[in-house]
DNA sequence: GATGAATGAGGATTCATTCAT
DNA sequence: TATGAATGAATCCTCATTCAT
């Protein structure tokens, strides 16, 4: 009966029931494919118009065991911000490793690169409209986390000196690989140029602050 | 009697029902107050979220006037983004009028700072993620007439003349002024520093891709 | 504002609202235009699942206008069951006038030609199943109506001495007449096998009866 | 998941939802009480007048559960039609097997008492007047393997020997058999005396069908 | 008198969630 | 623990009827 993962706001009360974390290897992958089943008919159908039985045929888990492991809708989705917010910051981590003393037009790359690369993702927060109440919330602070991954990023690229100029550009950078991420999936459309010109703001961006703050 | 704003796309029966126009003033202005209201609500709960009944008591309408008019939640939604549309394509007319000759800077301002007075209407596409079906694609269609409308407005300050690279570069504008956008929804938190560093990219993209091709 | 065709019921409250008959011959056939379309739709759709608006489109009446006429749904069934026992009565007493010294057969075949050639009005008492309340009651009053002339054509027809055992066929050849209808509306199929058969028991049966109680 | 019954028609997609099967004798039972509420609530109103809501309450289901088994309303109707239908065609089995050797009025006196003991089921086609779509087609269809089966009757009894004739002769039989039973419901106005009636009729047609042909 | 917009009670249906097996 | 039948509140939507114009 162990519950973990409990919300942890200062205006929410501590008790709404979110998800069980699975003990048992076959549990965590029964987890994970409803994650992904959900994701999936969210993607589809926005969460409103999603339904847990659809979720519990198409993951082919039994109405009652998907109600075990999320006792809710929301919980789902509470899940799948969790599950994402992981592995988003896993893979801001990771840039991170590669960014010490690359150029400003390196590090522009190795983001752009990593942005394509993660794009398989559907954009949670559009997904995730209206999952009443705190995944919005919630998303906002992972954000934060990323923004702060991205700091860490810039300073580890211009030789570990922290300005605090990095703190503005972190979310403008964000927003700015979304749109790299928005353009490649109009690749189909016009052949990759908007990719292309998206990755030159970045690096413009880039080889402007960088320098100009150098 | 009278069906208005029939969809009209080459994949469809082209008789699927939609909003009906009121015939008199009260009733136009009845619209006006639903959609209002609409709009409110699937902001705050998104649009599956979003009941018929809240709309129809909070807007002090009917639920039977409110079929009326709308005979689905769709429609709704539909007549949501037919509106946004009109204001939006208004919007940029209005901008490309005043954009003849202005120097890159002055036309990137002119962007930023239009882009702030419009911000009131939250982003439909975002609101409306899972209306099923046409909005999307209706959205899409939307986005494309933008375009060309932010084509004319380079095409203006420079001289008259278009120039191919700027079909590229109309989406990653609009994109830039959707940053400039929710930084302007953070400005309680950072004091506008997040608006300037938006406004500066805007500068910096269109100084580099209108000198660098002038 | 005069009411009329009020019903009389031991069992019923006196002001029920019927419908109301017009004045002018323009209404006149207003209403007559109404209850044919009325009809129509009852047969198509079942009397619960017709709608008032869509017998005011058909019968190009306005909805205000149709419920000037008849103030209700259930007006309008008992309308149409009032012009039909009309109908139906002068019907009968067109027989009766006929009958006179016909013989068994000759009877017969004066009953059976007419049934086929009234058979145009669909069974109301079928398509006006679920006219709650009164409507059934009526029309098994109407049923007593049509009973006591079809005595008669048969007094008429044996001389002028009304029988007993009158009283007892009179139903029985009312069915007799109802199967011949319904053959009727199988000619299609079995190319008047059915009529002819139906016809020969209507035959068998009087020449049964007349004979063997004069 | 097992949906059963489906329909059958050249001209009808073949998946059309109608009732389900339970799968446990609780069920069963249940789903026998839904049907035997439902025709005495479409025999009361009309089909068109019950409410799903109604039927729910008067057979203690749950609306739930009622829509569980029952998808629509006209599916209620459907299973009903169905149901009528296994009776009604058990109910003339049972006759052929007595028929063999029976005289003309032997005969006629075996259809008009099993009519009279079978007449607890209302009309259903009369019932189900507005239950739009197929169960009248499937009414129809059940009315042909009936007549199979009276022509079996009338071989059986004749000593074993098909005749042409039957054939026209089984549906005249069959509404015969529904005047006896309208008379029975007459039985307390008349005492009896239309039933008496009715019966003769049957046996006057039989005597001389079968005489002549004979 | 004629019109059709407005009203809201009421009906069919869905689906998150519970609980007996 | 796993299952899926059962529950009923809440939803979308219709339509008989009224009433302002």
């Amino acid at each position: 009966m162990q519950r973990i993962k409990t919300k942890h706001h200062e205006d929410e009360a501590a008790d709404i029931p979110t998800w069980r974390e699975p003990q048992r290897a076959r549990g965590r992958s029964r987890v994970n494919s409803i994650l992904d089943t959900a994701l999936a008919i969210f993607t589809e159908q926005g969460f409103g118009a999603a339904t847990m039985s659809e979720i519990s045929d198409r993951s082919k888990t039994s109405i009652g065991s998907l109600y075990r492991f999320f006792p809710t809708k929301e919980s789902i989705a509470d899940a799948l911000v969790y599950r994402h917010s992981v592995r988003v910051e896993e893979h801001w981590k990771r840039i991170a490793l590669r960014a010490r003393d690359l150029s400003a037009t390196g590090l522009a790359d190795a983001f752009v690169d990593s942005a394509l690369e993660a794009r398989r993702d559907p954009n949670l927060a559009f997904v995730l409209a209206d999952a009443r109440g705190d995944p919005a919330a919630r998303q906002r602070r992972n954000r934060l986390a990323v923004h702060a991954l991205i700091v860490e990023c810039l300073t580890a690229a211009t030789g570990g000196e922290p300005r605090p100029e990095y703190i503005v550009m972190a979310p403008i950078l964000l927003r700015l690989l979304e749109i790299v991420m928005a353009a490649a999936d109009e690749k189909q459309t016009d052949d990759g140029q908007a990719v292309s010109e998206a990755r030159a703001v970045v690096r413009l961006y880039l080889a402007h602050r960088l320098q100009s703050t150098g």
